[in-house]
DNA sequence: GTCGATTGTCACCAAACTGTCACCAAACGT
DNA sequence: ACGTTTGGTGACAGTTTGGTGACAATCGAC
């Protein structure tokens, strides 16, 4: 069974970390901030609905999405399991491409979020804009699935017009959220500098762009989708 | 079935606005930020699958926790349900309470990612009045959803103007609002050009005006509706 | 220390934007 | 009816901004 859901889960990109019992899974909740957590309820050692209730006692997992996979599905069942935090609650047999998509569901608002929260936590994430994708665990940026040879500052750059996909950046946010600096003198030619250099790589005509636009007087945006 | 659903939403502590079709469903999606939309897959005029995907398309609808429900339970059909971006997807019967909670579980979702952001932004974001959009986080606006070419004053101007839709607007406070001024030695000049231009961009004629109307010795204010 | 990659700075250009002005017409006060 | 005030229109030039490319300082791995 963890084995059909690992390869559903990581055919729709996920990257997947599995343990075979509820004590191991609660060892591995506090250690990691996950993206999504799928716990079955019948687990060996500590019960899945249990996992659930302690995760979201955790502050720092509060956020964390969690599905739980049961056979019991009576009604009863299914609201215990959204009472005791759950997002989502899938009674067997399922099909595995349901599960997958349910969770990238799930990951789509994880992620979402996780764009507001503080930098030392979006470290530790990957985001994705259409073709661009950027994992800054990795210090990797990939354009359709091609690595892309972008510096560390470039990176930082894309994650953050990427988790803000559509919106618009301000220069002086986008050196605080690259550089790491509040203000600096040649601010505004830094980061001009800077996007020209990531155009050149990424393809990208700032006449026609297909990523990057300039919000005059503002700073820049990337294209949604 | 949608009283049912209603009743158990409201138990829950939602306030809920019911409509009976799906194109008074996207008529609403568009207008109003929902914390939770429930589509039911069946309905006359557009189908739940379509005003979900619509949804899902609109920039500043992205974020909105989609629940569909239906009476098709096949892998098939939910599959497709979470293809079409929907959140959840729940198949009759079901358990009202479950229903709820789950509606209560993507919610809250929702809500934690509002309460993360700066008073500021909420009120920044977007602004409609009728035809007329703007969208201050990416810097855009919209006329019968066609985006216009405006400069940062310009939407800057508008935002000031949909916001206090229908009132009247000194053009010290435009100054204020759009320019970040005080006062100006040729301000009255400044905001009679920009207007002016705005006006050509939204192809308003001053003397039938749809949207911007003058106030004789005030300023402006934009029509209502 | 050397070599290559990266990065901060600068100068220049083209395009976009904006402030200002002059002029006209309509509205207003007397 | 007249002069005055206010808003609308259009043009123009100065300014600002973003794009581009080059260069030197800096960093980092060997």
């Amino acid at each position: 069974m963890a084995s059909i859901i690992s390869f559903a889960l990581e055919t729709e990109g996920f990257i997947v970390t599995r343990v075979t019992n509820g004590f191991d899974a609660w060892e591995s909740i506090q250690l990691i901030q996950f993206d999504v957590i799928v716990l079955d309820v019948m687990m060996p050692r500590i019960d899945g609905l249990e996992v659930c209730r302690r995760t979201r006692a955790l502050p720092q997992r509060a956020s964390t999405s969690i599905l739980v996979v049961t056979a019991k599905a009576g009604p009863d069942e299914i609201i215990t399991g959204l009472e005791a935090g759950a997002d989502d609650y899938l009674a067997k047999p399922f099909h595995p491409r349901e599960l997958a998509l349910r969770a990238s569901a799930l990951a789509r608002r994880s992620h979402r979020k996780l764009a507001d929260e503080v930098p030392e936590i979006v470290v530790t994430s990957s985001s994705v804009s259409g073709a661009l994708r950027v994992d800054l665990d990795r210090f990797e940026a990939f354009l359709d699935d091609r690595p892309l040879r972008v510096t560390t500052n470039e990176i930082r750059m894309l994650a953050c017009l990427i988790q803000n996909a559509g919106k618009a950046i301000s220069w002086e946010q986008l050196l605080k959220d690259a550089w790491g600096v509040e203000s600096w003198e040649g601010g505004r030619e830094m980061v001009k500098a800077a996007v020209y250099r990531l155009r050149q790589k990424l393809d990208d005509d700032p006449h026609e762009p297909r990523f990057i636009v300039a919000v005059r007087g503002v700073g820049y945006k990337l294209l949604p989708l």
